[in-house]
DNA sequence: TGTACATCAGTGAACGCGCGTTCACTGATGTAC
DNA sequence: TGTACATCAGTGAACGCGCGTTCACTGATGTAC
């Protein structure tokens, strides 16, 4: 039964992502590693031949999907220029379709305070990928200073995060919609 | 054994009094009714007496404690003049305090995450409570039209939610206090 | 290059544990007369 | 007002279940000669 070692490679890589998405979508603690291994087309028993334990999964999976989220601020800034990228970022975050697809969105925004109460390691990833966030937001917004496009693009980013996790709170689709709009607008004109 | 009505109507207050405060620490699922009891001071035996499941304690513990928010809205504003009551709201809430006392804060920052996915009466409940907390701060907030006032009421909301959020999962105990301070700083110029 | 053996990815049963929920029981409270 | 009985708040043991983790096992892969 044993796999090369690109296979068990592509196995933990598999793994991983399966996790990111499962974890952002039904939260961290109400997603097994069970269900996970089974969703990757494993048994659960082989899971700590690539994990210690759950927490590192989490960490990774945090990890992964900041990373992706990143990318993804960095596509959508990059079709446009000057101001319009810091919108198409805004745009892209701020939507129906992110509230939506919970799956492929932001670990922020997905499982938020659940990552206030993980370990160090999850926390630094998501830290970290929270500040180049930040960074890809401040080189598209234009300021004078950078401490300025610095702080202003702390003020967008937490009032997307906001914005995303109460329009999935909100169960009147009017409502939710309103909140995005409302946020998209203030953050457009900024 | 069996206690006054008097007394019944207390245990089943002091009830939902722990489990708002044990889901804004520990998270929804991470707390168990056999601790929540336990804390109340009860085994967990009793507790089907009062509720007809843990996800309507997670509903009235929801009201709970956005009406506690909703109340400590008001009352923050209710201490200063025009501009000043906003101000007064914002840096309570933004704030390194509220930040380490999860316990006594916001649901929305506490569990956001959690409640997205949680049913319909408690998402209603958070909404309800969000809805009051945008009322408040567009009543302070001094702009034109309502609308107006309604629309950056929802940005400023969303910024101090996601804030909180963010400043419990940065690691970083200057990089945490920066993202309280810079939303601060921008919504105190609005 | 071919053979012998060690490694280890993946399986599936099992571990102790805590979860939400149920239930028979106790005895003070509330009610009907 | 006093008595008899029904109600029901709270107890503590028990339920099935899924959790994270461990383990003996299998057999293909990787390695040493």
């Amino acid at each position: 039964m044993r796999k090369s070692k690109t296979e068990a490679a592509e196995t933990r890589r598999q793994i991983v992502e399966v996790a990111a998405q499962e974890f952002r979508r039904n939260g961290i603690h109400a997603t097994g590693v069970a269900t996970l291994m089974s969703k990757a087309g494993l048994t659960h028993g082989g899971f700590y031949k690539h994990f210690d334990s759950k927490e590192q999964l989490v960490a990774e999976a945090c990890a992964m999907g900041m990373n992706n989220m990143v990318d993804a601020f960095k596509a959508a800034a990059g079709e446009h220029d000057g101001k319009d990228s810091f919108r198409a970022i805004v745009e892209r975050y701020v939507s129906a379709v992110h509230r939506d697809n919970a799956t492929g969105g932001c670990p922020l925004a997905g499982m938020g305070s659940e990552l206030a109460r993980a370990d160090d390691r999850t926390r630094d990833a998501a830290a970290q990928g929270f500040g180049e966030m930040v960074d890809v937001i401040a080189a598209h917004i234009g300021r004078r200073s950078a401490d300025a496009a610095r702080s202003e693009a702390v003020l967008a980013l937490t009032a997307m995060i906001g914005a995303v996790t109460m329009s999935r709170i909100l169960t009147d689709a009017d409502a939710s919609a309103a909140v995005l709009r409302d946020v998209r607008q203030h953050l457009d004109a900024l």
